[in-house]
DNA sequence: CACTACTGTTTCTCACTGCA
DNA sequence: TGCAGTGAGAAACAGTAGTG
């Protein structure tokens, strides 16, 4: 075993990635398409480098016995040598060319693809540097040469302005005494007798991300520190630490660079909460302009250029999709696919000056990219520099809300991309498809392009390319609708402090929290079932007289005493449901509900038989969220904040009890309610036999088919509108005086529409307990 | 590998002040 | 009058993000 330049690199970075490849190759994932792109990429400048070596020697391609023999020979002959192979007893080193200098002496000149000396150039030529010298060869000078991004095509590529070269020989030298020593050291490592342990911190990215560390960092948890918003550094510090989750880092922690951003990110982590700033939300979609525009471009960086007037590295847009969406929610989708090796950019600007129009704003995912894009084909045609500029002016960047965190699920894993925003907010997924990303496109449009390919490949990627550009711009505006909804949903108050992914709670969880809140389920006696109806029938007449009072108390203007019965009539009907409905014990209503009414829906929602029910509310309004725990914090937590929902909000709020409704209603209620009746049965079942299912199904199946389930729907909602006005409308001191109960605050402009809803689920309980 | 945008941090500039 | 110190604001810088 050698130690070869690329593993003298790799155990600088890696001892664990130096290990395995020296004992455990076999275990390496296969490159990433970008590293391989990368590579080839790094290949082909290789090649073109040495044409500005006219009489050069090219080894390349030599196995490695007749390579150094070849290079000796060649060294003998003084000429320029590429890929000069050099050996002393552990190492070996290819020189991508040794150039003669002086009469005896030699200068190393590596070739990088990039445009720059970047840091780690320099223990990579020091490397050569030691091998060469030791093996007695007298070096003169350190060459980076790289591409020049200043150059410009015009015509047949010049090599020698193509190329810049830096000499970098002090750089090396300062490096050169650490090398034998590392070296050294990085033999030791290979021999160990078992892998070297995982160290996460920044080499896994720096300089590039390297291609075994999805391996070493799926030891982390999912939501851990190396994900902080703008601070990775802060995440390997705290990892030295031992702190690995976002949710363990400590409060006071010094935040940099967006503390902002990091505090709600490290919040939600902390509470398992989405974030939601509606208000910043509105306002960003207030921006929105129709027709709107979702538009993203493809594009492809060639190092060498291809085409005239262009420099390197410099995009070729050859792609481009747009969905066009109109105030009337129509969306029309256009597009844009080069498809010969022609210089597509003008053809492309012509259509999409075209397809753009001249209303409306245009929805990009990170603005900079496609003004970047925009702005060189400007300077390439000049005669559509004012059109580019309007264009431009038109662009909305979706990044935004994103990147402000005005809308954060932890799901995003700290990360404002497109990527990650996208299967947080919805369900579209990148799997499956034949191009999945960007890298993917361009990779697979210049291997057909450029390369010989077959009608039937072309067709292949053409199509892929099709619906894999589609897919970005229609995620757009996946977003930009669930944005919407989510900042205008009726529900958002109590959604927006929820989770969503449902948490299933352990055991010992469950078991707590019942002992805490909920009866604990004993078949009930005889005694307690007739105490039961006899306590729901007192709530019955107790419900129907305080409604009664609202009306009274409305007319009189007194409204703070409208409220406060109100809320207390949806209380004792919710109360009456509970104890038939819920098998809550008379104590747990007396003791643990109290006026927070929402709680009886809570042991609801968590019963497996209502799952189904559960499940139905789903298919009607998706955000609704069954997280109890969380539920259960919001009821403790905002009640205030709920009590001052405002008059449009409580009008959707009923508004979704018809949605429902309707919903219901559209889903073919008889069976569905007696696959939920059979659910229930078992469930209730279990703890009160002599429940009567025979008059159940009967009430069901004559005129209450939607009434019932409607009523529990309708009084979950209503609970939460109304639970928070107990203390208020009666003591002062309160974040709402009795006095403010006037006109303009939701709840008591709101007090004729629910009053209905609450007759309806009185009059539903009270056919159903004759 | 390229690029740009953004933003917090650092550095610079400069007017102003108090004091010698 | 010169000089050091101050602080506000501007400009430059650095780091990180995103896109392909």
């Amino acid at each position: 075993m050698k130690l070869t330049k690329s593993l003298f690199m790799t155990g600088l970075k890696c001892d664990k990635l130096l290990w395995i490849n020296i004992n455990k190759k076999e275990i390496l994932p296969e490159q990433s398409l970008e590293s391989k792109h990368n590579t080839e990429q790094g290949t082909k400048v290789g090649i073109l480098a040495t044409k500005t070596f006219p009489d050069g020697i090219n080894l390349n391609g030599l196995g490695y016995r007749d390579n150094l023999i070849k290079t000796k020979e060649a060294i003998e002959q003084r000429k320029p040598i590429f890929e000069a192979g050099i050996e002393i007893e552990d190492c070996f080193a290819r020189v991508d060319i040794l150039n003669p200098a002086n009469e005896d002496e030699w200068d190393i000149i590596e070739v990088k693809s990039g445009t720059k000396v970047e840091p780690h150039h320099i223990p990579d030529v020091a490397f050569q540097k030691q091998i060469v010298t030791k093996a007695g060869l007298k070096i003169r000078d350190c060459y980076l040469m790289h591409i020049n991004n200043k150059y410009i095509k015009e015509g047949d590529i010049n090599y020698n302005d193509l190329f810049a070269i830096e000499n970098i020989n002090e750089k090396v030298n300062q490096f050169l005494p650490q090398v034998e020593g590392e070296i050294a050291r990085q033999l030791d490592v290979t021999k160990l007798g078992s892998m070297p342990k995982t160290v996460i911190c920044e080499d896994c990215n720096k300089p590039y991300t390297c291609d075994f560390k999805k391996d070493c960092w799926s030891i982390l948890p999912e939501e851990n520190v190396t994900q902080i918003y703008y601070n990775k550094k802060l995440g390997f510090e705290l990892l030295e630490q031992g702190i690995t989750q976002i949710k363990d880092i400590p409060d006071g922690t010094p935040l940099k660079y967006r503390p902002a951003q990091q505090a709600i990110q490290i919040k939600c982590a902390k509470e398992n909460i989405i974030h939601l700033d509606k208000e910043k939300v509105n306002e960003f979609l207030d921006t929105l302009e129709y027709p709107i525009c979702y538009f993203d471009f493809e594009t492809y960086a060639p190092a060498v250029p291809i085409y005239d007037g262009m420099n390197a590295y410099q995009r070729i847009p050859f792609q481009y999709s747009l969905h066009i969406e109109k105030d009337d929610d129509s969306v029309e989708h256009k597009s844009f696919l080069a498809k010969d090796s022609n210089d597509p950019r003008l053809d492309l600007l012509k259509q999409l000056v075209d397809d753009l129009g001249t209303d409306g704003s245009i929805v990009v995912y990170h603005k900079s990219f496609e003004i970047g894009v925009l702005n060189e084909l400007a300077k390439a045609y000049p005669e559509f520099e004012e059109q580019v500029q309007s264009i431009i002016e038109r662009i909305i960047d979706l990044e935004e809300p994103f990147a402000k965190f005005h809308y954060y699920n932890p799901r995003q894993n700290g990360s404002a991309s497109i990527k990650y925003v996208l299967p947080a907010l919805t369900d579209i997924s990148y799997e499956g498809m034949g191009i999945g990303n960007g890298i993917e496109a361009y990779v697979n449009f210049a291997r057909v392009t450029y390369n010989e390919a077959t009608q039937k490949e072309k067709e292949q990627v053409w199509e892929d390319l099709e619906k894999y550009c589609a897919q970005d711009t229609w995620a757009e505006v996946e977003i930009i609708r669930k944005l919407a909804k989510l900042s205008n949903s009726p529900i958002e108050l109590i959604n927006n402090i929820l989770p969503e992914k449902f948490q299933n709670p352990s055991v010992e969880q469950i078991e707590k929290f019942n002992s805490l809140i909920f009866f604990d389920f004993e078949k009930p006696t005889d005694e307690e079932i007739e105490e039961r109806n006899a306590y729901a029938t007192q709530f019955i007449k107790d419900s129907k007289r305080d409604l009664e009072d609202v009306k009274l108390q409305y007319d009189n203007k007194r409204f703070h005493s409208s409220s406060y019965y109100l809320q207390q009539a949806v209380e004792k009907i919710t109360k009456a449901y509970g104890v038939i409905f819920f098998n809550l014990s008379k104590k747990y209503v007396e003791n643990k509900m109290s006026h927070k009414t929402p709680k009886a829906f809570i042991k609801a929602v968590r019963e497996p038989y209502m799952q189904e029910l559960v499940a139905l509310f789903k298919t009607a309004e998706p955000n609704l969220k069954t997280d109890v725990t969380e539920l259960e914090r919001t009821i403790n937590e905002k009640e205030t904040e709920l009590a001052q929902t405002n008059r449009e909000v409580i009008e959707k709020f009923l508004q979704l009890i018809d949605t429902l409704t309707i919903k219901l209603e559209e889903q073919n209620i008889p069976g569905l309610v007696k696959g939920l009746l059979h659910q229930l049965k078992e469930g209730i079942g279990e703890y009160d036999e002599s429940f009567d299912w025979e008059k159940l199904t009967r009430v069901f199946d004559e005129k209450f088919k939607v009434e019932l389930l409607m009523s529990f729907i309708s009084l979950y909602l209503l609970s939460g509108i109304t639970y928070g006005h107990v203390s208020n409308t009666r003591y002062s001191g309160q974040d709402i005086q009795p006095e403010d109960y006037k006109e303009g605050l939701g709840i008591v402009d709101c007090t004729p529409q629910i009053i209905p809803h609450v007759q309806k689920a009185i009059d539903a309980l009270e056919c159903f307990m004759k």
